[in-house]
DNA sequence: GTCTATAGGCTGATAGAC
DNA sequence: GTCTATCAGCCTATAGAC
């Protein structure tokens, strides 16, 4: 879908018609011919990248696996969607939610339910095999796929800053991401016998 | 500022002057009078807005505390800025990094910089006084505000699926979002004797 | 199916009265 | 300072030729 890049990068009003038909060297009247308008067009682009990644990421709580690697799993897959099969996904991801589901109907705002319900099966599977502890699945989702999303979306900043000099470092490899997210939320949650937990600090002096 | 909201729910492009203006109880013309357009206006809320947040973070680092308390007064301190100073600094800057700073002048275009060096100087400390394992600092910045940003930018999202009985809980509690973040990060970068690290599964069969 | 031409509306900016 | 009126430009959608 050629207008895909171009929603992700200026959003759905930052992207008007003519740059769409431009960029597909066809004419404007055709993209509406085609797809009935630019808001069906949105419609059809979201629900192909976000269709693909549930689906897989729904068929992981069959496998018969430890929890962990379940978890290990859920994150490789986010990031070979994210990498692989379609890089506009994460933008796209965190510009919907941004809206708060504004631009979508109700079935394209059950995405985002479907992962969460992912993680909160394995989370679950977690506790009750042992291997994590007791912690909130919800919480746990929306820190595993806002740390991803960020990640990925926020690529094309990065390279903006390492091209003018001021980021440091040059462009993370997305592998060790992965690695970093897989290893931190594994730690993260393992079940321990000593917790070093407790300490709130949410009052900041 | 009036404009602040509208630009936070609808983006850049999302918002007229005349919603703008309509939103304020004054003319159009008032805007463009006072803040020189539409640019100026968007330039002048996000610079406000980043500021407060970056300059507060800022102080951190210089506090003699162990790294693993300092980590956990950053996360407490950017919840309680979007919580309580800001409720959509949040957006606000998920929005600006996802333009990858197209709207952005340089000089604002380094505020996620300034947070990124903050994350950097309190794990360096931590790995140095060896509370933490070897971690790359820049992931575990971006999966720390990634995942921060992703819960308070969500929550409108939430409260829309909340209402319609398609989210299974109850909005959770940010206060529970910090502990959950603070102790996710803090056990998830303990120095430990036998670490289980090591599995990659970067390939999904 | 693919194009050109155009309609009708909204945008941001500004001139000018008060 | 604050307003109304207006401008030129862009937007989406569509009618109609081929």
């Amino acid at each position: 879908m050629a207008g895909t890049r171009l929603f992700a990068e200026r959003g759905y009003e930052g992207t008007s018609l003519s740059a769409i038909a431009h960029r597909a060297g066809v004419n404007k009247a055709m993209v509406s011919y085609h797809f009935g308008g630019k808001r069906k067009l949105y419609l059809a682009i979201v629900a192909a990248t976000f269709d693909d990644i549930v689906g897989r990421a729904e068929e992981l709580p069959a496998l018969r696996r430890p929890a962990p690697e379940l978890l290990r799993r859920l994150i490789a897959l986010i990031a070979e969607t994210a990498t692989r099969r379609n890089p506009h996904f994460p933008v796209m991801m965190l510009r919907e939610v941004l809206a708060g589901g504004r631009h979508l109907a109700d079935g394209t705002l059950g995405y985002p339910l479907r992962v969460a319900d992912v993680v909160r099966r394995i989370v679950e599977r977690g506790i009750r095999e042992g291997a994590f502890r007791p912690v909130n699945p919800l919480l746990t989702h929306l820190s595993l796929i806002g740390g991803l999303l960020f990640f990925f979306a926020t690529a094309p900043l990065r390279h903006r800053l390492i091209a003018t000099g001021r980021l440091g470092t040059s462009e993370p490899d997305a592998a060790d991401y992965v690695r970093h997210m897989q290893d931190l939320l594994v730690e993260g949650l393992l079940a321990r016998r000593r917790s070093r937990r407790g300490r709130t600090l949410m009052t900041v002096s």
